[in-house]
DNA sequence: ACAAAAGTGTTACGGTTACACCCATGC
DNA sequence: GCATGGGTGTAACCGTAACACTTTTGT
């Protein structure tokens, strides 16, 4: 930031008005049907009791990523997850009580790995994205765009992989694909397409537990993907 | 934002931190032959005489939105200008004399139009993206990642004829989009892909200033672009 | 034997790319 | 008449999309 005010030579900050900052978290999980978010009921004043993203201030002392890193841990138990800012929100009465802008980030987790205490602890509870109640506040706002923001970026990096388990079958990544897209996708081309970008590997295992002919188990090769040519594109 | 902290039923903003928020703009504009960027000296401490992008900070009775507008008109002299926000730089020492959180905005103006009196005025200058000084704090940064969002929307949203007069060549819009990708295109190529589109009109006008034969003008038409069928893809 | 999900290849189509010559005009 | 930039069409190529049958195995 910089400014020229009255061509002063020292600018004085002091003047300026301060306010609140905000970090939202949509915490993108998929259950091996649909694409899911993490929403807490809001357990104080104004809009108590209605469903929320999670979220706290910024402190001082730390970045926004930071912040977004410590509200995620405090509301999932996970640390080291994928995250991506979405956009700043900063609508002059979107926060009745005082004026605050608040940074969207998505997260994308591995929705058995989180911890169901922390769940209960916060009155929490997963919604598919397709079948969530309506959100306090611009959070509504908030999640369609990460949601775009979560299309986008998925059909050029291999952030879905994110959303499994570390050992999956192709069914389940065309069902993730075709659940952020909310689009069917041919199961011959899809897996011709992954296959040809070359950057997941084939296991010796099988997942046995939808079918009785089970199905091979793949895992994401990271060093594959950091040497490949050509572009990743779903 | 929402928080539930220690389950007390109303929650105490009182306690949080408040920070400074900024705003800073990237303006693109483009000459003919560059895509270049409007930086101006910065007249105060720290810093000073360095070359900076424009910005100030946020007010309370105003969106993001808002001040970058603001800003905008206070620097070039225009308003109703296309501007998407790009994200918040939020590093705790960005701003060494006051924790500052930054949100930067690009701008897409037709460099002939702004005000000559305000570049001098604020030491303001154009430089070429590609030649551009280095700029304080993350302002660099800023303009990456401002370019790298012009890109990707400029390939699916038809927002480039910003940088443009209204009437224009096709050599002209060619060049443009050279200068964003930085990557040249087949001349063929280039005008059956726009005339496919169907979203922009020959004129019976020739510009005659570049070549003595004179080249065809065109004019984007809004409305034939919102009732198109199929994408806008360069 | 049959139900239920997994696995597998080929062809048609459409968009992208590569490419070279003539045109109009001012000097 | 010639130099300069403007304008024009086609064929090869490649990735995407459409499409149906066989395999495995638990019950």
């Amino acid at each position: 930031m910089n400014q020229e005010t009255g061509h002063a030579v020292t600018y004085q900050y002091d003047a300026e008005d301060k306010v609140l900052a905000a970090v939202d978290c949509i915490i993108f999980g998929f259950d091996e049907e649909d694409l899911k978010i993490l929403l807490i009921k809001r357990g104080f004043e104004p809009e108590k009791g209605k469903w929320s993203l999670v979220g706290g201030f910024l402190k001082k002392e730390e970045t926004m990523e930071d912040a977004a890193t410590r509200i995620l841990e405090l509301y999932t138990g996970l640390d080291n997850i994928y995250m991506e800012q979405v956009a700043t929100f900063s609508e002059v009465d979107r926060d009745p009580v005082e004026r605050t802008i608040s940074t969207a980030y998505y997260a994308l987790i591995n929705i058995r790995e989180h911890s169901k205490n922390l769940i209960k602890q916060f009155s929490a509870q997963w919604f598919s994205v397709s079948n969530a109640p309506h959100l306090i506040f611009d959070h509504d706002r908030m999640v369609q765009h990460a949601l775009q923001r979560l299309r986008n970026r998925s059909a050029t990096e291999p952030i879905g992989f994110d959303l499994l388990p570390q050992k999956f079958t192709m069914r389940q990544l065309q069902k993730l694909y075709e659940a952020i897209w909310d689009a069917p996708f041919d199961k011959r081309n899809f897996i011709n397409k992954i296959n040809s970008l070359n950057i997941i590997d084939k296991l010796d295992e099988k997942d046995m537990t939808t079918s009785r002919k089970g199905s091979y188990l793949y895992q994401f090769n990271a060093e594959k993907y950091e040497k490949r040519e050509g572009k990743f594109l779903i």
